[in-house]
DNA sequence: CTCATCTCTTGACTTAAGTCAATGCACGTA
DNA sequence: TACGTGCATTGACTTAAGTCAAGAGATGAG
């Protein structure tokens, strides 16, 4: 499992070899149940994490009382939540597992260390964050500018592998529209 | 000019002083005519800017040949281009000014030699990324949980000097739907 | 001043998404 | 196995957003 991050983290540095592996023997990885909470809205979280296999749910309850969808992470993907410019550093989501997952597990109050003990990690997670960043614009821009059918086509190109691993009504909630709405949605598609 | 990029860096940085100002003191601002296009949709880009004064929008020409507004970028905020993941290294969107502007300009070549002058500037720039990269993703998922008429209520309620500085039919774009929509629904909430 | 261009509003009409409800299927637990 | 729960589909109906087009007003250039 370590290789895997491993990997990924040689995308993002040109730290040598020894030290990347110092970093890699100083990770914690941790497995996690399906429907584990890792973080719940209104809760400061003290943990970040880095999925290396599995996939999570961010979602939250509205004023109302419904649940919104609005994320899923999967491998090789980080759980990005930067709440220290917030008063009271609380997220404002919940995250939970949705199948049985192995997360890399990040711990806040340290992250200064890390940094300080290995100067160019702030660099890589930079540029690690540079991207994510990069992406979520684009897929923000992608989301503004798309009908809820073509979104639906996105991520079937895009994500294909979330429409087994998840319920579609959630993917509905992710894509903005009612679960009957993309039933009707799959079924136009499939005529097509 | 400088001294508001002098406070916004405050907010950012545990720089003492004399750093801060030596910062300050390399950075270049200019200003813009209002219809200056600072990035082609397609160039690779060699600055990134951060405004002091003014509006930037930001667009892309889609595949029908209509303009689609993804942004505005207005006083303190950075124009967030990261693209260095992509292998040619081209922007996907167009950037103009609306009006007359102010903006501090940086140079994405000598990026790294500015990182290495000014040790903590890497430090700095993680964390306005951070926040940055935190508010898309809230704006991003308000979006998607959001009809048209809650999007242009959130604009109204966090943003409202859009309204003066940009056309209407721009808003729209960026709201996700037509001028005809917006019209009507301006029309229907102020009969509330 | 005239004219062209741009912007916004409005009406008529269409389309698709939302709401409510019912039905059937799959799965997990006792 | 029976039952409860969760999920997906479907129908009837409503609502709101999209499309097309026209008209009016504002602005800038010649």
């Amino acid at each position: 499992m370590k290789d895997i991050f491993y990997k990924y983290m040689s995308r993002w540095t040109s730290l040598n070899e020894e030290d990347q592996q110092a970093i890699v023997d100083e990770i914690q990885i941790d497995e996690f149940k399906k429907g584990t909470v890792l973080i719940i809205q209104g809760d400061t979280p003290t943990k970040c994490y880095f999925i290396l296999k599995g996939c999570v749910r961010q979602y939250a309850i509205n004023e109302e009382g419904r649940e919104v969808t609005s994320n899923f992470y999967t491998e090789e993907q980080a759980i990005a939540i930067f709440n220290h410019h917030k008063p009271d550093k609380t997220s404002d989501y919940t995250f939970t597992c949705m199948e049985d997952s192995i997360l890399v597990v990040g711990d806040l109050v340290t992250e200064k260390e890390m940094y300080n003990k290995h100067p160019q990690l702030e660099t890589m997670t930079r540029r690690m964050i540079e991207e994510s960043f990069s992406q979520v614009q684009e897929e923000f821009a992608a989301f503004i500018a798309s009908s809820p059918e073509e979104r639906f086509k996105t991520l079937l190109m895009k994500r294909p592998s979330l429409i087994d691993r998840v319920p579609q009504h959630q993917l509905a909630s992710y894509l903005g529209i009612t679960a009957e709405s993309l039933s009707r949605i799959k079924k136009r598609i499939h005529q097509d």
